[in-house]
DNA sequence: CGGAAGATTGAGCGTAGTCAAACCGAGTGG
DNA sequence: CCACTCGGTTTGACTACGCTCAATCTTCCG
């Protein structure tokens, strides 16, 4: 989302809601009618398999969207919950649409919206599709590190607001291997971890650990 | 794509094109102005790797729209390339988005199918993270079948326009493993696999093997 | 006919999954 | 205040699934 974008949402003042830790704020097949965005806190969007298991989809920071996904049939296709006390926006779709209607630009800003989701999905995918376990959790770190960057806080020693397995279910490997990735990191040089408090030593090494897809 | 979606876009008539196979439609990295919606043929949607492999991240049959990725930042996410010798039907946007503002139709139906991108990648990511070889072929030719059902092929018969390696991109295994799980399947009498023509046995066995992700 | 590209199959190996034990910190209750 | 539980994390040992390397076969096409 470029700052203008936000901007231009920013002015419309839709109605705000407080979602406390470990609380849900919509859940997959609930009928859609809003997207949200994130005011502050943390959410993790996942869904649940068939045999009871948890796939996380997605993690979401202050000032990113949720909810977008579930246009397509007019219901939520993932459950977001929150991952600490959260503040969202609530954004009802209609009048949003209605608003488009007549203006090319909030219609230029919707169509990048989502676009960019699918762009960031395409970008999972290559990561699920083709690294390795201590790859993709670099992927993650680093990507984490950018959004912190972005939202003013330090890129290199940071709080992860998620566990082990929801890390794991996310980047498609087991809590194990993604606690066992960390060590190795730590080992390295590259990190210092202490449970979910992460500080980056060399970020230059984790960028060379996250383009080791040669071979 | 809804029936009448797909009946609404039709009715524009924009420019056709052939495409012969191998050729490219757009690359990655090219300037969006289009999307494009295939008409007969089918595609590969791809991106290079910095080390020089491909990673495909989705085929493309008669009737599905392809490009929307480009929206997002001004070019093409990925390459698009002609599996056999194919018709598309160029959209430039710009035409379509001054459409949209108006309509309130044309919008939604825009919307809807980004979503369904959306909701698609979705799909893909559940698969690449938490599947084992034989599911996700097994996920791979069930989606492959409704898509030959839904145009009014036999979705018991058909033969793929993707070699194994294509697929194994696809599926985040390598070339060997997808022709294992084909012997694997064709062994277990759910199919009967001649190279690339595929006949489905036992269609609730592969509904069976693709929901085995217990464990 | 010869060469190239795709597919199949086998053997051995390595990465990540499984199972299990131990640890730690936070919260609860005797 | 300490014992206890509980969820989350770390680490170890073993296993297994999919990857790598390699050989063979088929089909296609010049």
């Amino acid at each position: 989302m470029t700052g203008s974008d936000m901007d231009r949402l920013d002015g419309l003042q839709f109605s705000r809601r407080q979602v406390k830790s470990g609380q849900p704020l919509f859940h997959a097949g609930d009928k859609f009618h809003s997207i949200y965005a994130v005011r502050s806190g943390t959410f993790k969007s996942s869904l649940m398999l068939k045999d009871g298991r948890e796939q996380v989809s997605g993690f979401h920071m202050a000032g990113e969207l949720m909810g977008l996904d579930g246009l397509a049939h007019g219901a939520h296709a993932s459950t977001a919950i929150a991952l600490e006390d959260a503040e969202i926006c609530s954004i009802p779709y209609a009048p949003l649409a209605e608003l488009a209607v007549g203006s090319a630009d909030m219609q230029m800003i919707l169509g990048k919206l989502m676009s960019r989701e699918i762009v960031r999905e395409h970008g999972l995918m290559m990561l699920l599709g083709s690294m390795s376990a201590e790859e993709r959790l670099a992927a993650f770190l680093l990507n984490i590190s950018q959004r912190m960057k972005a939202r003013g806080y330090s890129p290199t020693e940071f709080h992860l607001r998620m566990s082990r397995a929801e890390i794991g279910s996310y980047l498609g490997l087991k809590l194990e291997t993604v606690s066992r990735a960390f060590s190795a990191f730590q080992a390295q040089g590259l990190l210092q971890v202490d449970k979910r408090h992460i500080r980056i030593v060399d970020l230059e090494g984790l960028v060379r650990a996250f383009e080791a897809r040669v071979h």
